[in-house]
DNA sequence: CGCTATGCCTAACAAGCGTTAGGCAGACGA
DNA sequence: TCGTCTGCCTAACGCTTGTTAGGCATAGCG
């Protein structure tokens, strides 16, 4: 029962740098090629299967590829599930802010946030693998990748805080409610519409975000 | 580099039921002992961790036994996993209704709503590490794990469709918003309110049902 | 005293995990 | 034509996963 060890006399001379390669992530924004089609894949994976189930080797089938030639592109699985969970938060950010910007300029608030919500919707719900991923699976995240967009999930929620304030000033919410309550119960209602939602069934995005619109902010009539 | 397989001469000898033990769980209710200890210890890592990350040797070393020994009482890492969505489920759906029960016979749909929602949020943050288990790894189990507690679930949001339409015809929700899409909103709302809630922080739980409430739900003034 | 059942342990199984070493085929520049 | 680089492969490493076999010590009962 000898050790596999030694029996084999594996080929050890290269002694060359130990860190053959894997070009450590271009960090900024493009993702090419093989190295994009690895990203495309694993926001799917994460987004069906979560964190532990997307294996690495699932990740390279996927691509046509064989487990060891995912790490010729990037240093590690994480590094993987990082850039794809950074590009997720990035990508609704984005949307949300074009959505915006696509109005008039005195549009009113309850019109911006039904456009926030639409953004977001339709980023997470229909367009994009990577926000439904970093959306899904960030729970269950290691906590290094979790800090590690932090910042831009903290910048992506202000959006909604400048939203909301802008319907508490326009008098749109109850007195007596936050707006951080109101800003989370918005929140947490898209976030977790990618646990129901099916393309197709009876509630459009449209209409799933004008919905959530009206039923939050309406018109208030000072009556007492 | 022969095949590890068939070099070891294992015993296999006993001709006796292949099948040692486990009690097949008891489906019905108690679950005491070292048994329930077992159920308590995965529903904490569930919600901690979620499915993959809990391992059956975790769950062992969270009761004081071996990993092996986890199936002298239950059959399989899913039987235990079930068994706990299944009781998350249930303890929020008794709790919900409980709320409501405790309410005056006479109290309107706002009060049953705000009743409603402390009942759900008092289960999945504050008392049931199995609710918030069920809801927050629900995601990612095993398919067949999922459909064994699809009824439960349906029964519970039973509860919230007639909630809902107690407002309806009460007049407290928008005209055009669909009843689907509140009673989404809401839900939505109050089974994310895991993932950013910490117990002492601005928002109380009391405060989180009551603006909630109040946000979905205003005295209607026709205007038009 | 002997019997059986319980409740746990050790040890292992096969499979799968992330990761690494080294080789090799083709492209490209000198 | 030679050398280097790129992009993938095979094969393995060490470890962990769910699960099973078998043993042993105790308890209760005849």
């Amino acid at each position: 029962m000898s050790e596999t060890t030694g029996a084999d006399g594996r080929r050890r001379r290269k002694t060359s740098p130990p860190k053959v390669d894997a070009p450590a992530a271009p960090a900024g924004i493009p993702a090419t090629g093989a190295a994009k089609q690895i990203l495309d894949a694993t926001a799917r994976l994460l987004r069906e299967k979560g964190y532990e189930a997307t294996t690495v080797r699932a990740i390279a089938q996927a691509v046509g590829i064989k487990g060891g030639s995912i790490y010729h592109h990037y240093p590690s699985k994480d590094a993987i599930v990082q850039q794809v969970v950074n590009e997720g938060v990035r990508v609704v950010h984005e949307a949300v802010e074009a959505e915006l910007a696509a109005l008039p300029a005195d549009a009113g608030p309850v019109v911006r946030l039904e456009a926030a919500i639409r953004g977001h919707l339709l980023s997470s719900l229909q367009h994009s693998d990577y926000t439904s991923a970093s959306i899904r699976a960030f729970t269950f995240l290691p906590k290094n990748v979790r800090e590690g967009c932090r910042k831009a999930r903290r910048d992506y929620e202000a959006i909604w805080s400048e939203i909301v304030a802008e319907a508490a000033r326009a008098g749109l919410l109850p007195d007596d409610a936050s707006e951080d309550a109101v800003r989370l119960l918005l929140l947490g209602a898209v976030n977790w519409a990618g646990e129901w939602y099916r393309p197709g069934g009876r509630l459009p995005i449209d209409k799933i975000a004008s919905d959530f619109t009206r039923s939050v902010l309406r018109p208030k009539v000072s009556r007492k």
